[in-house]
RNA sequence: CGCGGGGUGGAGCAGCGGCAGCUCGCGUGGCUCAUAACCACGAGGCCGGCGGUUCGAGUCCGCCCCCCGCAA
């Protein structure tokens, strides 16, 4: 007997907020040879807006032929879902709760992709919180989805070895990547029936609350190394916010040196020709920024056009 | 009709009715053991576009185009 390799996928494939992905799980999936019945993500909002960043995953879709669902909600819609007649499900950044009554429709659930090392970091910002907090270490999880938040038990898990000067985006794009390798290698086990997912040890789990964007005004008291992770785990969004001379800015990049200075915590100063400011324990240089109304520039291209003192 | 900021030499900005300027970069010459070097000279602008007001418009008025931030 041989089972279809019909897929339903669910998901924008935009693991972190603020990047932009290849969407390399539904890519892979496809030059594996299984099919893409359809591919669902949570309808886009219809405010007014002065410029949308479209999914990429919309446009691949289109692409590609594959039908896109923008559902408001997944239950409404359940004979749809069904009629797919869809083995399993994949789902990647999909951004909502999915019901039971969903999962339930696959002869083999669906499987999550989560870019952390479950139980550790569940929640919506798994890179993020990696970033943020220096850890040496990220991975990916492969689970089965249940209906409680990336509780699910777990098919696989594959540790990434972590730099700790990776961005955002560059985590984003290895933990997608590797998502999808271990995804190709697994499926046809699980579809096989020889992968028993093994739960999670629910004691050790940890969970990120979603980023809010009071965070993303910076505290020059903290130190510049816990500044530089939250500039690198805040860039796209919400972004990392001061102000210099009352004039609003948003720090995309930042690097500390060496040395001491006079100023004093959050002041900011041109040093040799670059713009710096003071934190609790030493000096950030400003790579580069977005002042208000303004295209993101260099530090020094920025004091060019207004300077300090 | 969502809210707001902005388009001025290659970059970043100032000028807001009367000869288009500053910092940097670039070129030439000079100076220094050396420096984010320094000094002198120089090139480089249809001031986003179209129309209007005016003796005179980057500058004021109207319309349009483009860029950016917020609103996930």
């Amino acid at each position: 007997m041989k089972k279809s390799n019909k897929i339903l996928f669910f998901g924008n494939e935009r693991l972190a907020t603020g990047v932009v992905t290849n969407t390399p799980i539904v890519r892979s999936l496809i030059e594996h040879g299984y099919i893409i019945e359809a591919i669902v993500v949570p309808a886009s909002k219809t405010s007014p807006s002065r410029k949308t960043r479209p999914l990429e995953i919309a446009a691949f879709a289109k692409e590609q032929g594959i039908e896109l669902l923008e559902l408001n909600a997944l239950l409404p819609n359940l004979e749809r879902l069904k009629s797919f007649n869809a083995e399993v499900g994949v789902l990647a950044a999909f951004g909502k709760l999915v019901p039971q009554e969903v999962i339930d429709i696959f002869p083999y659930g669906i499987i999550n992709i989560h870019p952390s090392l479950l139980p550790l970091h569940r929640g919506t910002i798994p890179i993020e919180a990696v970033i943020l907090s220096g850890e040496k270490q990220t991975g990916v999880s492969l689970m089965k989805l249940v209906k409680q938040m990336d509780a699910g038990p777990l098919y696989d898990q594959t540790v990434l070895s972590l730099s700790g000067n990776e961005s955002k985006q560059e985590l984003a794009d290895r933990l997608g990547a590797l998502g999808s390798e271990r995804l190709i290698k697994v499926l046809p086990q699980i579809l096989g029936d020889q992968l028993k997912p093994k739960p999670q040890n629910g004691n050790q789990a940890t969970y990120d609350s979603r980023l809010h964007q009071s965070q993303a005004v910076l505290d020059f008291s903290k130190s510049k190394d816990a500044l530089i992770r939250e500039i690198r785990a805040f860039k796209g969004w919400p972004r990392s916010r001061s102000a210099i001379n009352g004039d609003p800015i948003i720090i995309v990049s930042a690097h500390s040196i060496g040395g001491s200075n006079d100023a004093r915590p959050g002041e900011f100063f041109a040093r040799e020709g670059e713009l710096a400011v003071a934190t609790s324990d030493g000096i950030l240089i400003i790579d580069r920024l977005i002042p208000s109304g303004g295209k993101e520039m260099s530090g020094n291209d920025y004091l060019r056009g207004r300077r300090l003192n």
